[in-house]
DNA sequence: CACATGCCTTACCATATGGTAAGTAGTAAA
DNA sequence: TTTACTACTTACCATATGGTAAGGCATGTG
């Protein structure tokens, strides 16, 4: 891949996650590195396959990191929390990603509900496949390991993409103590989970 | 309000949910009722404004809902509960508005960051109020219990947004078992949420 | 040298968009 | 009957947008 192409990916990859898809046109991305937008368009035929090669590295970077964590040998709920935490991390460490992922999700339901396509859906089969080995878990049904599993993936990605607005509200300090104040708060919460076992009905 | 300007507000409700503040044209929205435009921006004089009275109709309703549950007087656990219960049956009920309040999170930082303005910030306060005055809480920092409510009120919220996503995934059985388990296993973390304290540092 | 190829530019275009201006039909008060 | 107001409409416009067409320029390659 080109310098150029790179770089309009960058900024393609920033600008989207800041505005979304129809707040950023082509020539905007092009104007950041000085260019026209039929330069852009030399690289990226549409605007759309722009996007999509957006999407496609971020699914690839996602996938490699999975198989990262899977690959330690801990007990199971020793790996759901590095899990999360690596999600968790992953999220501190590239917010607008995380940005992008969320409008994805709000945005192109068509998209996202090819299974096949969908980010996660590797994270959550393996978090619940992870969570179901656990003693206290080994007879939950499917849709309640999913919904815990859920309750906590949601979690943390609903607060990476509030940080801007958190740090609005509390400042740069007081985002700071909450931000601190997570991630042994979700450290704790997945204990619980995993600990106490499905609600009894 | 006449009777087409409320017209114009639930199609744009609707559609500024579906599609976003840029993904909607003015036209769009008044071709909905067989209106041209300019009907609308006769009641509205921007788009600007009309997506402003969307927002504004639905901080209106969510400050009712909170008086609501604020007015009951159980114990602080219980209460806790009934206000993210609330919470969670607002969303199943209207998908749309979280949809659209997920949005105003993502785009308008500057909005969102006026505190005054933001729809959750009395939501929040009331939930950490809750919960520093249940036992285990009561020397908790701000930090701490705020980090723990926003927690309980992400996963939520980004639950709700991923409806459409976990329907594609799982069909409509699956995700109505996903659904009906969830409210269930949130009760219980809010349970043990509140039960266990702040995390030990 | 001729020629192709990759990277980029200027010109151009059809369409959509938010918004202004001006006018029309109906209704109600003076 | 005039006046005024509400709720619209048609006409129009400047701007932005995604995209096409065609060409320039540099770097190889035969």
């Amino acid at each position: 891949m080109s310098n150029t192409k790179q770089a309009l990916l960058d900024v393609a990859e920033s600008l989207f996650a800041e505005r979304g898809f129809y707040g950023v046109s082509i020539a905007n991305v092009a104007d950041e590195l000085g260019l026209t937008k039929q330069a852009l368009l030399h690289h990226y035929g549409t605007k759309g396959q722009l996007y999509g090669a957006v999407l496609e590295r971020i699914s690839r970077d996602f996938s490699n990191a999975i198989k990262r964590v899977a690959d330690n040998d801990q007990d199971p709920s020793a790996r759901l929390a590095d899990f999360l935490i690596e999600l968790f991390q992953r999220s501190l460490d590239n917010p607008t990603r995380d940005l992008l992922l969320m409008r994805e999700l709000l945005d192109n339901h068509e998209r996202a509900k090819q299974a096949d396509a969908w980010y996660l859906r590797d994270f959550l089969k393996s978090l619940v496949g992870l969570l179901t080995e656990c003693p206290k878990w080994s007879d939950a049904s499917s849709a309640q390991a999913f919904a815990a599993v859920y309750q906590l993936v949601g979690a943390v990605a609903y607060f990476s993409v509030s940080a801007p607005t958190l740090t609005g509200i509390g400042g740069k300090l007081g985002y700071r103590q909450v931000s601190d104040a997570f991630m042994p708060q979700i450290k704790q919460t997945v204990s619980a989970v995993v600990a106490s076992g499905p609600p009894s009905s």
